[in-house]
DNA sequence: TACCCGTCTTGACGATTTCTTGACATCTTT
DNA sequence: AAAGATGTCAAGAAATCGTCAAGACGGGTA
């Protein structure tokens, strides 16, 4: 017999609900457990899942916003269960980076064919979820930044700039490229916006942000996360 | 801006629902079709389609047979739609490789939606284009230049000049072709402007400017990487 | 509603880098 | 040796970049 070393990551509020799948499931998988969003997020840092079965109405958290910030930093798949069965609802929650959405009541075999099948296709290697080089620590599944032991505080905008750096240590990323995946793509393109943010960023990482280590521009094409 | 790269294939009988699904997709997508399920193996191998919407009811062959025979191949992303709603024939589906089962009738905003899931899991870390010769590494996807283990740090006009050089690694560009790969078509050609600039290039990335080993100029014609 | 707070956005200005131009040296071919 | 093509250098012009500060915006609260 093989061993149970898939992990099955069962979000859900219901107990009934999670006693049913951690019944289903635990005969071939490892099985963990969160009750809240916020649980869900922290689990799947230290439970390292291998797929994910999230229900979108989790108390303190819509499961929406919980799959995105997922998708900041793992492709961990993610299927969403839910009651709702509204076509937008649908849309939001793949858009937002789920895998498969399965209304409620489902049946057991319908979910189980389901994650053996984003499982299937998964055998993808993982990216640290904490980038780190001397001096600069940035832990993308918590959302935290520290520069030299301290934390540093960065506005949502500030954040999102340094983590697409990070996702992308040592690449050159274009302004365009910076400016599409932080702005999203329906905004018109102002370089300058980015050279302000990325001065603000700047000052709250670099030790001299006029003479930057970590975040150094590249003239005439944009920026880069200097990978040591 | 974006071209209409991605191709989708439509395997469904029905005519009404081809074309219905092309109207949907065709804005976005290249949509190919099929009606049966031997033209659906034939056009899935002539056009590669990036992902397949595949009725389980093609009147030749089964669609659980149809997807596995596609999976003794290729890993695209097959949707199953079909008008089946019993438990049994999704798991069948599923477990025959399919990604995702979906019930007619659906709506389009659901399978869009869908069909852009399969397709963002599907999209492949890109292979780093890396040219390297004895001495000499350009890194096109990080935009990053090596001489001898050291980083040389070019503007922009001089990592366009060899960029345009490395993707041509051995042939000969003739002045002319490297001024419009550079400054654009609409620039009047100044044959100086690109010896001044592959001067500076030069004394950055050869050890021996007068004596060039990489970039070796053409008398009369233009320049050349050399390729070894 | 009005207010406060933090954040985002815009404009102005000086500093820096890059681009372009022209003068002149060097090379190659005949 | 001459002529045409090529390479080098330096300085002004142009574009880009970083910073500061003031105004706009939005969410929360009284």
């Amino acid at each position: 017999m093989e061993e149970k070393t898939v992990r099955v990551l069962v979000a859900d509020d219901e107990r009934p609900i999670r006693r049913f799948l951690n019944a289903s499931l635990s005969g071939q998988y490892t099985v963990l457990e969160a009750a809240t969003g916020e649980e869900t997020l922290a689990v799947t840092v230290s439970g390292r899942p291998d797929v994910i079965i999230l229900d979108l109405g989790l108390p303190d958290m819509d499961g929406v916003e919980v799959t995105r910030r997922l998708r900041e930093w793992t492709q961990i798949p993610i299927i969403v269960v839910s009651v709702r069965d509204r076509e937008e609802d649908k849309i939001a929650a793949l858009d937002a980076g789920a895998d498969d959405y399965l209304t409620k009541p489902f049946g057991a075999g319908e979910l189980m064919a389901r994650l053996r099948a984003a499982l299937r296709r998964s055998a993808l290697p993982e990216s640290e979820p904490v980038y780190q080089t001397a001096g600069l620590c940035v832990d993308l599944a918590r959302r935290d930044v520290m520069v030299n032991g301290q934390t540093a505080e960065l506005t949502p905008t500030e954040y999102d700039i340094l983590r697409i750096l990070v996702q992308n240590a040592g690449k050159v990323l274009t302004h365009q490229q910076l400016i599409h995946a932080v702005w999203g793509t329906s905004y018109e393109a102002d370089a300058h916006l980015l050279r302000v943010n990325i001065s603000n960023l700047r000052r709250k990482i670099e030790a001299d942000p006029a003479r930057p280590r970590y975040i150094v521009t590249e003239p005439g094409v944009g920026y880069r996360l200097k990978a040591y």
